[in-house]
DNA sequence: CGAAGCGTTGCGAAGGGTGCAACAGTCATT
DNA sequence: AATGACTGTTGCACCCTTCGCAACGCTTCG
């Protein structure tokens, strides 16, 4: 809707990509470079952008330190984390916590067995959205026009023999989930993780998170994984009903 | 240098403060309603900003994605990788990769000991510049002219009685750290941890990015991961080689 | 030494952004 | 139920800001 920002802002997935010069920049802006030189100067005072010592342009450091912050923001993550701590604790598998945004499924939490250390390594990195465990859940909830818009666009990339085909057989699966108010992932990523999970909602219902639980069949069979499933559910309903009981608030001074 | 595309960006930090209505948005601002919505219209449609059910704004999902493929694209983390974990493969400890740039050194790849896993947990944070030693060893090669004026803006907050305590102590530290080519970070930070760093070079000399390795002294005294030093500034010293020798061609199709 | 490539600057023109005012909802109050 | 206050939203006219151009300085080639 305003031009020159959106001219501005297209330029960071462009850098995403890898560095460019000035004249890339503008050539792939379709700009004159003279337009494209006051867009980049402005992304570098706020730090978006970073010049290297070839003069090329490339993403800054300003960008980490608010996508640090912005998840530090996220308000279910700050509740449930401690939730997901002690599963944890008593089941030690690898556990997720993820939300959905815009089409995109996005891991906002992760608790490491043995390792309570919070590790981002997956945020932003595109998630199996069509076969993880948290991602059925998220979109099951979803209103059904969207629902189905989305699964119409999704690629389906065989990861293994168990992964899902096609979108009649994903809409399938999410109905499933849906109804039976869990899901899992069993090697439909890859061959010998499989994942169970439960949806956290919020005071109107509606899903506003996923939690999953990981294993590794070589430690526990899907049977047994699937027999956690209760304490999965236990602790999901805990965490939706601290958040959307109490009013969280989180207003600043 | 962009009226438009500065105000559109000076969103950001005001929203990683957490979220935020569009009055409050337009107040800050210092602009009409109307003026910060197309804004925020604008970063919404490229995903940097998200638009929460109580409608309040807060930072996108695309914000991960972009710093996510950003620290993907720094070559000297690609170089840097493998060595760094083969060295961890010997002496196990936890292993560092950091660079510098305006003003803020910035953690860009971890090695975990048994855990050859890419943490990004600390991406973003604010490093303990006046302390670590990836930080001593970057600013110590700026130019002095910089490296004096930085050392004066920074505060040197007491994290232990062993913690760098002012400017005049910092800047003595970094004249060390030039003259012999490596640092340590013996409990400024955390009481119970020492570090070891070397300096990884350009083709012309200049520090381009430092390692450390980072242990518990209950695990090895300070003496013990002193006496790694040798193979720390070897492995920094392959990575250097490597980095300026040949021509690391990234041209893309 | 000249040519070609890059980033940079100042300028006039016009396109786009700005603030205003009015509208449409929602919520709380009376 | 009606009123008011509050939000987010829209259309519009004015004028500021941005745009592309052309020319410049600079380095790097041939």
């Amino acid at each position: 809707m305003s031009q020159t920002v959106d001219r501005a802002l297209s330029i960071l997935p462009l850098l995403a990509q890898g560095p460019a010069d000035l004249g890339q920049v503008a050539d792939r802006l379709g700009v004159h470079k003279s337009t494209a030189l006051r867009l980049l100067r402005t992304l570098h005072e706020h730090g978006l952008v970073y010049r290297q010592q070839d003069q090329r342009y490339r993403l800054g450091a300003r960008l980490f330190a608010l996508a640090q912050e912005a998840v530090e923001n996220l308000d279910i993550r700050e509740i449930a984390h401690p939730h997901l701590a002690a599963l944890n604790e008593r089941i030690g598998h690898t556990i997720h916590l993820a939300v959905y945004e815009e089409g995109e499924v996005l891991y906002i939490d992760k608790v490491e067995s043995r390792y309570p250390v919070r590790m981002y390594s997956r945020i932003g990195k595109p998630v199996a959205i069509t076969v993880a465990a948290v991602a059925k859940l998220l979109l099951a909830d979803l209103p059904e026009p969207e629902r189905r818009a989305l699964a119409g666009k999704l690629d389906y990339p065989p990861y293994t023999p168990r992964s899902t085909p096609n979108a009649a057989a994903f809409l399938k699966e999410l109905a499933t989930v849906r109804e039976q108010g869990w899901a899992t992932d069993l090697g439909g990523h890859e061959e010998s993780i499989n994942c169970v999970g439960a949806p956290i909602r919020g005071a109107d219902g509606r899903v506003v998170a996923a939690m999953s639980v990981s294993a590794p069949n070589v430690v526990v069979t899907a049977e047994e994984l699937l027999s956690l499933l209760p304490q999965v559910r236990r602790t999901a309903d805990t965490i939706s009903r601290e958040y959307s009981g109490t009013s969280p608030n989180k207003d600043s001074a």
